[in-house]
DNA sequence: TTACAGAATTATGTATACAAAATTACGCTT
DNA sequence: AAGCGTAATTTTGTATACATAATTCTGTAA
């Protein structure tokens, strides 16, 4: 029997969304670049009128910023932004921490222990990379388990314009010390189920990261 | 001297998008509504081209839902997810709270004190879109006062999904006393400076807001 | 009458064509 | 050579045309 193949469902332009935001989160298209329709076309296949759609959809969630008459260009982040973002990083995680710990199952407190020894592992190989992606699991399972979607969405957003810092920053030990001390503290909060505890933790957790980011951004410039 | 004409630099597109939310936002437009483009394109009188690039922008918003090959709908909000939105814009108000008190202006201040007044006016007048206004104005400032920008922003996408409630929402004696009560403490906390009790009672007062929403959307069903 | 198959119609998705604004190139003047 | 104004080119904005999927209509059979 010949395997049915994958009928193509999604439009051209939701495509294109997919594949820009790409571009973007790999830095392929830095904050600040202009986009120049035909060049992106011609390297998609494409005719402008579903990338231009894709372009406005883009644009509509703050990753590009348009000018009337003078087509679009990556949004750029200032550092106050950044910073900002982490205050409000602190109120979502917290409240996803309160709402998480008494709903949390015990398979996603299995994933949560898995992904810190995980973490740790990352950290003695030295793996940037996986710490991260290890990191990110633990912050979207403690996000799952709050069960409410409004809430990771809206995380999410917000998410977004610090993701990019994973390409400047440099964790110093102690901030390594610092981050994994605090992801325990979590553990703890979330085997009691002590709702007001793991916010606690979380709010603190996401504070220590933005003063990190306030030192690194202070010494660079 | 002739004035100079107002010189429209502004796209249809962005135009469409402004004209479109003002539909949905005032109903003309119901949640779940099929937006077909020939009519829509026929009653602005545009082509489908920026009409698409506006619907494609309202989408990636969150306003729209588009199904593949079957067009626009309005999006629909669920009771839960007005019911999660307020945990939500618990969060972000008790952080407003926290950075506006150390922060606020005088100007701020007095802008508050008049529009608390003048919701006690709308009050005693019966004035319910007065009392929206006001109510509206008072949490614009705080988050105004704030200074943070990103935090006004997402506190701007999670609270369209329940600011259609004052269709539907009559405000009971007790409620309404609760909220003005709330509303003073907001007032003494401003005063002292006390960012971590502003913060406690605006999280207190959308808390009470979520429970009386919870209550009206379980009598109705 | 109801159910269903297939044609006709309508709506959406994409490409192309045309209009207007912005950018670049070029030549002129100083 | 530098500055500036104008023409040529490029790029964006909008309209139209064509292709394909979805819906509606219609006629036939049970």
């Amino acid at each position: 029997m010949t395997e049915i193949e994958p009928i193509r469902r999604t439009s051209l332009h939701s495509e294109l969304v997919r594949r820009l935001k790409e571009l973007i989160a790999d830095g392929a298209l830095r904050p600040g670049s202009k986009l120049v329709e035909k060049d992106l076309c011609d390297s998609f296949g494409v005719s402008r009128t579903p990338l231009r759609e894709a372009i406005r959809a883009l644009a509509a969630e703050g990753l590009l910023v348009l000018t009337p008459n003078r087509g679009a260009t990556v949004a750029t982040v200032t550092e106050d932004q950044i910073l900002e973002s982490f205050l409000v990083m602190g109120a979502l995680e917290g409240l996803a921490g309160e709402l998480a710990a008494p709903r949390i199952t015990g398979a996603q407190m299995a994933a949560l222990r898995a992904a810190h020894a995980a973490m740790l592992d990352c950290r003695r190989a030295g793996d940037l990379d996986g710490y991260y992606a290890q990191n990110r699991a633990i912050h979207d399972t403690i996000f799952d388990a709050a069960g409410n979607g409004t809430l990771s969405e809206t995380r999410r957003m917000v998410h977004r314009r610090i993701v990019n810092l994973r390409f400047i920053a440099r964790i110093g030990d102690e901030e390594w010390a610092i981050a994994i001390a605090e992801h325990e503290e979590m553990l703890v909060a979330l085997e009691a189920r002590d709702g007001p505890a793991l916010g606690a933790v979380l709010r603190r957790h996401l504070e220590s990261k933005r003063q990190q980011v306030a030192r690194w951004l202070a010494r660079q410039g």
